[in-house]
RNA sequence: CGGGGUGUAGCGUAGCCCGGUUAUCGCGCCUGCUUUGGGAGCAGGAGGUCGCGGGUUCGAAUCCUGCCACCCCGACCA
């Protein structure tokens, strides 16, 4: 554990090499923004290629809606107003005028909007407005939209990449003409979640459903895909909503049926954002930084050339360029680097503590035996290859490499998981241990709320396919049906 | 918004209790030389409204006071 608690540490350490907190003016209320520098961008872009693709090929296809929602739009639905409303941003005016004193400027009064307009925290409703537009008939549907965005959440406590103030993210809208084809949907996009964080991010994840307490505001069935962190605390990785006909209630959105009824239709919702690439950190990185899947490493693989004078330099330089084309044009991404200002023991630490998956060191006397220095970043393992044998050595790394951290990260969610069957136990685990706890719940809001104040564990999920195992509620004995997933969460 | 804590160079800090030369040290940065198979060495150098305002004092980073910001714990949460 006490390595565990380094680890927790140094998360803020190895964050700073993808973002840094927004340096905002003096004064400001506006806090728990982040600058996403160029390295931890490129990670988001690859992301955002993979479950774009994805998406497309699950029948989805991309659109772009205002970040401005007027006030009123927000709160036809009542949950959803309730769930959001403390946490808005809100326009309020429009213009700015120099002030009185010549210091700066002021907001101008008389720029009064009518109808203040909510930075959306999220898009259902500026959506669904549409939506009423582009629906009349069953020939509408369904519907199957996706929108990358930003969106504003306004908490009181704010968390570099798990809880910023803003933060990118996709958000899948659909309509649909049945309640059935709405749920399968949901389910699907739960699926395509799981198969990312699984193959991509080689995030093992846990499939289910939120209780009550923690359903999305306006939903009537919320799934969720949950990670299990280094440290022992659990992380929502992706969330999909079955709406039911709320949103189409709220905003008249029905459609002439075959029969010639008119009907409301039903909506689905989904989103993963930025706060996946702090569950990619907290997964993977050792404190030696970051472990980054090959299938997101912004680069595969670094050469570091180790030399004394020019003339060394020109040789490896002349190998290592040639090596790097033949790793590029087997789709690979490959930095050579040959910067004259830094050491390679330097470079190696860098690039360790940036996550690239391999690196590959030629010195001279690799040069005279016609062999390189290849190291893998998720084990720190050295091996010396051939040197007409680099390029199939490091495909076979990115393979090695992806299932290697995947399984590793199995392997501790496995250790970190327990079945509890009495209360003291439960406590014990999650105060001295830490991870998932299967418990039986009587299925109460209530009860579940009692567990969190006396322990600070919630619900996680309630699994999908679990089976059914007749028990009893740890805190009040109640029957249940099967076990549900405790963990603290972040 | 409640409880606790912290603000000194880009980052991390000493000094504060007990006021007194030119504000300490490390990392980083700049210049030069030597270096280069695991975060180089030596020499020189630049960089400060000591969070902000007011007060006490001959004199304030230090004492008093008001404000601000940030961090941790709660309430909230992708």
């Amino acid at each position: 554990m006490a390595k565990l608690t380094k680890r927790e540490e140094n998360y803020s350490q190895w964050y700073n090499e993808l973002v840094t907190k927004a340096d905002l003016a003096e004064n400001s209320d506006v806090r728990g923004c982040m600058v996403i520098k160029p390295y931890g961008y490129s990670i988001w872009e690859k992301m955002q290629a993979a479950l774009d693709k994805m998406f497309k090929d699950t029948g989805h296809s991309n659109a772009y809606f205002p970040l401005f929602i007027p006030k009123s739009y927000l709160s036809k639905e009542a949950d959803h107003v309730e769930g959001f409303a403390k946490e808005c941003a809100v326009v309020t005016h429009y213009r700015l005028k120099n002030s009185e004193d010549g210091k700066g400027v002021v907001v101008d009064e008389d720029a009064k909007l009518e109808e203040e307009l909510i930075v959306r925290p999220t898009s259902e409703t500026i959506i669904w407005n549409s939506y009423r537009n582009w629906i009349q008939s069953y020939r509408d549907l369904p519907i199957l939209l996706n929108q990358w965005a930003n969106v504003v959440r306004w908490e009181m406590r704010t968390r570099l990449f798990l809880r910023t103030a803003e933060f990118l993210w996709q958000e899948g809208h659909t309509a649909h003409a049945t309640k059935e084809e709405a749920i399968e949907e949901a389910e699907r996009m739960l699926g395509v979640y799981a198969k990312f964080a699984e193959e991509f991010m080689a995030m093992p994840v846990l499939q289910g459903v939120k209780s009550e307490n923690e359903r999305f505001a306006g939903a009537i069935e919320t799934y969720c895909i949950e990670a299990l962190m280094q440290d022992g605390k659990a992380l929502q990785a992706g969330t999909s909503h079955f709406l039911g006909q709320n949103f189409a209630k709220a905003f008249d959105v029905k459609y002439a049926t075959k029969e010639g009824g008119q009907e409301f239709v039903w909506a689905t919702s989904w989103g993963v954002s930025t706060r996946l690439m702090g569950a990619l950190i907290m997964s993977h990185s050792d404190d030696f930084g970051l472990v980054l899947p090959p299938k997101l490493a912004p680069i595969h693989v670094v050469i570091v050339p180790i030399y004394k004078g020019q003339e060394q330099l020109d040789q490896i330089s002349e190998y290592a360029n040639g090596l790097r084309e033949e790793l590029l044009s087997n789709g690979l991404s490959v930095k050579y680097d040959d910067r004259d200002t830094h050491k390679p023991g330097f470079k190696f630490a860098e690039y360790e503590m940036k996550g690239v998956p391999v690196r590959i060191a030629i010195g001279p006397k690799d040069m005279e035996k016609g062999t390189v220095e290849v190291a893998r970043r998720d084990t720190l393992e050295k091996a010396y290859v051939a040197q007409g044998d680099v390029l199939e050595h490091v495909m076979g790394l990115m393979d090695a490499i992806q299932n290697n951290i995947y399984n590793k990260a199995l392997q501790f969610r496995k250790e970190n998981t327990v079945e509890v069957d009495d209360y003291d136990a439960f406590k014990e685990v999650i105060d001295q241990k830490g991870g998932f706890v299967l418990a039986h719940w009587d299925g109460t809001p209530e009860t579940e709320e009692l567990i969190k104040q006396e322990t600070k564990a919630t619900i996680r999920l309630i699994p999908i396919d679990g089976k059914d195992e007749p028990g009893v509620c740890i805190r009040t004995g109640k029957p249940s049906l099967r076990k549900v997933v405790f963990a603290k969460a972040y």
